[in-house]
DNA sequence: CTTTTATGCAACTACGCTGTTGCATAAATT
DNA sequence: AATTTATGCAACAGCGTAGTTGCATAAAAG
């Protein structure tokens, strides 16, 4: 149902994961400490809201020695902002015909 | 910052308000009531989730009589899917350039 | 080999969110 | 006028989330 739907937009229903997805996307893969600079948190902190947002599948993470790389995963991005454009162009249709049925 | 943004998609991301934006999507606008209905809970707890879409814009609520009619922003949706397709557009762009940079 | 760096895991606190019940109000209905 | 219907408001319980600190580990650098 909209469960699983649901959970994508509340992974990026916090400042903080949203930041980090525009950084992901403006520079590229880079290590939790790189994200978390500037977010005024721990590294913890950040690491669980990385979690977060791997659990929905708009991040991806590779381990590289020491360090794991966390990458946006565009594909699932697009598929989150496909379906909200999609009903938007949709119900715009369809409460359209509506209003027009009532008017007329 | 991303806080606003954020706001938005937090208020999308509960299936109980994601499914009521379903329905006044589908089928115009409507009482409290008619939007619980098969919900599994209590008019209350809709009432509040209603609150939560009102207060980013989604939904406006008009007084008739002892009703209250609930109606989607198709406008503020549309801004919210847009934000996020032109996201997604301009980071893949973006990254693609990054990666043909790092492989030649 | 010692130290620094990058990270994970666990326990704990604080707060907000979701949902409930109970009561009050005000408009339709009969 | 009495009843039903649609709603609001407030208090409360439960639970999850966001954040912290502290300790452990393992790779890189010196």
């Amino acid at each position: 149902m909209s469960a699983q739907r649901a959970d994508i937009y509340q992974a990026l229903g916090d400042p903080a994961r949203l930041t980090m997805v525009e950084r992901l996307g403006e520079h590229g893969p880079m290590t939790t400490l790189k994200l978390v600079e500037g977010l005024g948190m721990t590294r913890q902190a950040a690491t669980k809201h990385l979690v977060v947002l791997e659990n929905v599948g708009l991040v991806s993470s590779t381990v590289r020695g020491r360090e794991v790389i966390r990458e946006l995963r565009l594909e699932v991005l697009d598929e989150a902002a496909a379906w909200l454009s999609d009903r938007a162009k949709q119900w715009d249709r369809k409460l359209d015909a509506l209003k027009t049925f009532l008017e007329g």
